[in-house]
DNA sequence: TTCTTTCCTGACCATATGGTCAGACACGGA
DNA sequence: TCCGTGTCTGACCATATGGTCAGGAAAGAA
């Protein structure tokens, strides 16, 4: 039924278009990385006539910067977790499951995220210096007021939060290698929630927290 | 005095300059992928005409290979910290060192390979299904002999391994980001102590080692 | 000195790529 | 039905890039 070439309203053409070229250009930039990937390639992933992509972003540079932004929101919406949690084992718990579930859910992005980072953050550098920064120094508090509270060992702040960030995200950034590693298969339900006990298993163990 | 353009060796000239070509290299390809990356740019970071790279390396994609090939050598080395190790504290201390030291040293090798990996390996998929599945096979019986002793917690080892490659990866890889973060600042060697500290320390707790 | 081998490089080429544009097409309001 | 506006696209262009090559320079053996 979605095959079916019900017209499209005005409206909504542009954004399924939007959305499809996205999608497609979250692909290409993960596998290929920006420089290798090519608008040639994303419109052939989505099916769609090179100068049509142009018709939708100016150029290669502002459709990447529309995909790095889309994943930092997503990755936003994720840290709210970390709020309005009583003490480290609620927060912390329950902010590693959601970024565990986003590499999961959203490998791509992640990468792409990462590449970008990986450069040196040529497009998203002010991100990193608002509403990054601003979003860390919050949660830096967070955490040192459960350590005053002796909710959990006066570790550093700022190295669990890399910690819990490097961690999480390996598992999409580096999945492939995980992937090798577990017999050329991807993880399992049964795997992914083995991996997520023991990331937080032994990070609340290790920040005394359980 | 390294400066005077004293004549070298016929076998020198070649050590010397495929050693000038692989830092360039190795320098470019980390700050702008494989895709990204020019023979030009490569060569005027050499200080080298591009035709004369052409000479000592084919193509682009051998001396990409050859960039990641000698940056997987100085991981192995790295990983023999492990061994002969009597215990979890000494033998992952160790390990954990020895990679935040390469993260420091060798931050543009770092994201070499993981911006190789990332892209589904198409150069070193070989190294991963032979010497690393082997190393890793290698290193989880190790840790499950420790918790068969008693000598830390029964994690699951694979999981493990993966936070350490993770956590200790993340300040080379996200250096940018922690840079930023930092004031943009580079970590000072204090910060760089206090960053393994953590590590450590987190770690070895949180597997019962401590 | 002579000759062989290695090293070096400016100039060149085929191709791929990001981007443009004129014009066709289709939706939807009047 | 007509027209304005938004959507679509094949053909095209300027440029950048990986790679080649012929010929010259330098090293070292004889």
């Amino acid at each position: 039924m979605t095959e079916a070439p019900r017209p499209l309203r005005r409206t909504e053409i542009r954004r399924e278009n939007e959305k499809l070229i996205l999608s497609a250009a979250e692909k290409v930039f993960a596998e290929a990385g920006f420089g290798g990937a090519t608008m040639q390639l994303i419109a052939d992933v989505a099916g769609l006539p090179k100068a049509n992509l142009h018709y939708y972003f100016a150029t290669k540079e502002d459709l990447y910067r529309r995909v790095v932004r889309d994943i930092f929101e997503i990755w936003l919406k994720a840290a709210e977790t970390f709020d309005n949690a009583p003490g480290p084992v609620e927060g912390i718990g329950a902010y590693i499951d959601a970024k565990m579930e986003i590499s999961r859910r959203h490998p791509d992005g992640s990468k792409v995220w990462a590449s970008e980072v990986m450069h040196g953050a040529p497009v998203i550098q002010d991100y990193l210096e608002t509403t990054l920064r601003d979003w860390t120094e919050g949660r830096i508090a967070v955490i040192q007021r459960w350590i005053d509270e002796g909710k959990m060992a006066p570790v550093d702040p700022r190295h669990l939060l890399y910690m819990l960030w490097a961690t999480t995200q390996h598992y999409a950034d580096f999945g492939h290698q995980i992937e090798t590693l577990n017999a050329g298969k991807p993880l399992s339900d049964r795997q992914w929630k083995a991996a997520k006990d023991s990331v937080k298993t032994i990070i609340l163990t290790g920040i005394g927290a359980l």
